[in-house]
DNA sequence: CGGATTATTGAAAAGCCTCAAGAGTAGTGG
DNA sequence: CCACTACTCTTGAGGCTTTTCAATAATCCG
């Protein structure tokens, strides 16, 4: 029921990314009430329709969002990383539209939305950085919807692989050399509108035209100027300068 | 340069259906300075990598926001009907990452960002309206990708048509019979990723099958219920009744 | 080790796109 | 007010990307 483990760490460097915040900010989240979870694969952690009272973020594993259509089909709209908030539009609406599932072993903090209100409403700081994150994610939905509505299949798996690999590293997860990417390929084709059999055969193409290589789950980045250039990659859309970084 | 005509009248009723505010709040809207502007389509409002100063609501007219990939394709976003923030997430993000452009003859207020941030940081309830707007744009966003990554093309068009029916209906244009839509079967295909040609042939399809009648551009919905299976449109993701209405 | 899920591959079909041309519509200037 | 021009809409024919269906191989998990 406190603090230690990833959280406060991994909630205060996400909030230094998107804001400049003091130290009272700091202890505001580090005093935070957050209880920490582990869920299975595939568990949910928010169903469409709901009315959540808590707000979580990921710690370890991955986790995605989705919305099915009526007929059963799937689109998985964001893939969920170590710092990612899980559920802060909950904040302010008060039922879910969509669902958000673990896609490997996952290690989340959760914290109560009134909590998390009071922080937002006390520390003006924190407040902009998570109203920061709220925007960028919106950013990142917006070059998804120009990715799946505009451009063919080798170049939208290519854009998908570029921003793993970006917001990975930002993350401090995955190297310069590659990833994990602890995806199967139908899910792959559910985040960008194709399905695994074709997806099956575009990563063979991107493969065999040396952008990547692939071990299992593992993602080889053997030609990154390369792989940018067959998606226009440009990582603007996802604001990682949005602050200057700290002073020393 | 000073608050008239549909500001701050539209202002404050977009505001009062995100939030609960009291006559405090409505009169800080109401001193907000504000500078009415009047454009011819095609007008660029906001320019992707812009740093903006200022921030606008549509007042009368549509826009719309769109990406373009490196090899020249557009994909249409949103699209802005009055009482839409043209740049809300500019009050955070230092650059735009995509274009904003007037679709008809537009007419906008304009704030400058710094009393925009200064109204939400004095006023609690407008800063959670404002807040609440962010986040349901990045539902429309979510139901968008869903939209155009998994449901087949006339699907997809009878899904933008209800989503207009019921947005133009909450901001009182349009009635049940039908509605005013000003856009280019190149522009509808943009908004949903598929070719002008195409979309020629699906509008006529769900025109043959009843479920709208087209003369220019506006769109009779002869079948509502129709319309709607057709496109498996459940508007929960549209928030409309983020809160309750306000008491008598 | 055995069962289930995932990856791979082929063949055929479908949906959507490209190209192209003609018809309608709207805006502009004389 | 008409004629001219530029878009926009419409339609056909053919082609290409992606899907569907299906079967086998590989991998993961208990």
């Amino acid at each position: 029921m406190d603090s230690d483990y990833g959280m406060p760490a991994l909630f205060i460097r996400k909030i230094e990314s998107r804001a400049h915040i003091d130290d009272a900010d700091r202890a505001a989240i580090a005093s935070l009430p957050s209880k920490l979870r582990t869920v299975s694969p595939s568990t949910y952690l928010l169903r469409e329709g709901q009315t959540p009272v808590r707000c979580g973020m990921v710690l370890e594993g991955f986790a995605f969002r989705q919305k099915l259509t009526a007929d059963g089909n799937r689109e998985i709209v964001s893939v969920l990383i170590p710092g990612d908030f899980i559920d802060l539009q909950n904040l302010y609406l008060a039922q879910a539209d969509h669902d958000v599932q673990a896609l490997t072993r996952l290690t989340i903090a959760e914290f109560s939305l009134v909590s998390l209100r009071d922080l937002a409403h006390d520390r003006p700081a924190v407040r902009r950085a998570l109203w920061v994150d709220c925007l960028i994610e919106s950013s990142i939905y917006r070059e998804w919807l120009l990715n799946i509505g505009r451009r063919p299949a080798p170049a939208r798996l290519a854009h998908l692989l570029c921003e793993f690999h970006i917001r990975l590293q930002a993350a401090g997860l995955g190297t310069d050399a590659g990833y994990e990417l602890p995806m199967t390929q139908e899910q792959l084709g559910d985040a960008v509108g194709l399905t695994s059999v074709h997806v099956n055969r575009v990563l063979k193409t991107l493969e065999r035209q040396g952008l990547i290589r692939r071990a299992g789950r593992h993602i080889d980045v053997t030609d990154w100027e390369r792989l940018q250039s067959a998606a226009h990659f440009n990582k603007r859309y996802l604001h990682l300068d949005q602050i200057a970084p700290t002073p020393a």
